[in-house]
DNA sequence: TCAAAATCTAAACAAATGTTAACGAACGGA
DNA sequence: TCCGTTCGTTAACATTTGTTTAGATTTTGA
C-alpha cells in the first residue's frame, strides 16, 4: 500500500484520513503469467495499480485476432476506463505477462474519492490529461513515424520492454505482423 | 456566447456570475478557409470553441508531408490540448476548412476557471475524460479495422464529413493516399 | 529430466498500399 | 466570364507488409 500512496500523493494533496477512506476498499491480489486480470465483454469496475510485474491490454478483432494495445508497468494504474467511465462492456482484456502483483480499485473506492476528496475531481482531471497526453503523443507518432522508427522508440514510452516481453507482443502492439518486426530489425 | 455557454453547461453546474468571469476574457473571432488558427512550433495558449464552420489538425514529419490528425466541428472545443496543458511548443496546426467562426478561450481563462469555479476541476476533468474515450475508441479502430471499413465509419464520428471536406484529406485523416482511397471506393 | 510449447528467424510468395503521371471535371479568383 | 488551381479517378509500376511454412533455439511444465 505504501506504492500506490505514494503515486497518489505525487497527483494530489490528501490528508491521511482521506487516504484511508480512499483505500478502504482496495486490496491486494497477485496473478500469475497468463492469467486474466479483466476480462472483455464484461463492465469493468475495477482499476488496477500495478506494484510489482507488467500486464498487456489486448482486444480482438471480428476475425478472432488478438492485438495488444498496451502495455502497463510498475507504479501504472491501468483499466479499461472507458468500460469504467461509460459502464459499459469492455472491449479490451487485460492479463498479466509476468507474475503481477496489483492493488484492486473496485468503483465503490473511486466514487468515494469523487464524492469526499477535497481534490477527488482534481485528481480524476489528472490521471485523465494524463492519459491523455499520453494517447495524443501515441496518435501524432502513427502519423509521422514507420513502423521500423516506432520499434526503435518504443522503450522510450516502455522502459526495458525488450527484455520483459516476447518480440511477437512488441509487433502486435505495433500493429505490424512478428515476422515483419525480425525482418525490419535486420534493416536496422 | 450563447452557444459556448450552453455547451458548458451541459457539462458542470455553473451560475451566472460564474459563467461571466469564465467568459470575461474570451472574444469571438472569424477564419477564412485555410487560414490558421494555431501554429505549430508555438504554445498553444488559446482554446478554440467552434460556433460554426469546420477546421481540421495538421502535423509535419520528417520529410515535410502534412498529415491531418483531426477534424472539429460545431460545439466542440479544439487546441492542441498537449502543447496547452505542458506549455510545450505545439506539434500540430489547426486551420479552418470551411470559414469558420470561434470563440478564443484564453489561458488566463482557463486557469481563473479551475481557480474559481465551484465545478472547475469538475469540468476539466470531464473534457479530458471525453476526450480519452474518444482517443481510446479511435485507437482501438486503429487495431481492429482496416482502412476501408474506417473510411465506411468515418461519418459516424465527423457527421456529414463527406459533404464538407475534399477527399485527400479524409485519406490524410486515415492514413492513407488519396490515390489508394479513391480504389477503395471502388469496391465498397 | 525430458517432451511439449513458445519463440525467433528465414525464404518464397501474395496482398495491400504508395508513387507517379495523365486526364477531365469542378471550383475560385481576377 | 475565363483561366489557373484544386480535385478525383485511373493505370502502371514500385515498395511495404502479410502469410505460410520450415527449422533451430529456448522456455516451460509435468
Amino acid at each position: 500500500m505504501q506504492q500506490i500512496q505514494h503515486a497518489i500523493r505525487q497527483m494530489i494533496t490528501i490528508s491521511q484520513q482521506e487516504m484511508e477512506g480512499l483505500l478502504k476498499d482496495c486490496y491486494s491480489k497477485t496473478v500469475k503469467p497468463k492469467e486474466i486480470l479483466s476480462k472483455q465483454g464484461h463492465i469493468s469496475n475495477e482499476i488496477f495499480f500495478i506494484c510489482k510485474g507488467i500486464t498487456r491490454s489486448t482486444i480482438v478483432d471480428q476475425s478472432g485476432v488478438e492485438h495488444t494495445i498496451h502495455f502497463s508497468l510498475e507504479n501504472q494504474f491501468v483499466a479499461d476506463y472507458s468500460s469504467f467511465m461509460l459502464k459499459t462492456p469492455a472491449l479490451n482484456s487485460i492479463e498479466a505477462i509476468e507474475e503481477t502483483e496489483v492493488i484492486v480499485m473496485p468503483r465503490s473506492a473511486i466514487e468515494w474519492g469523487y464524492a469526499h476528496l477535497q481534490q477527488g475531481d482534481r485528481m480524476g482531471r489528472l490521471i485523465a490529461e494524463y492519459y491523455f497526453i499520453y494517447f495524443d503523443n501515441r496518435l501524432k507518432n502513427q502519423y509521422v513515424f514507420t513502423p521500423a522508427q516506432r520499434y526503435e522508440n518504443i522503450s522510450r514510452v516502455f522502459p526495458n520492454i525488450h527484455n520483459r516481453v516476447p518480440q511477437h507482443m512488441i509487433a502486435s502492439y505495433l500493429g505490424i505482423s512478428p515476422v515483419h518486426l525480425s525482418r525490419l530489425k535486420k534493416l536496422i
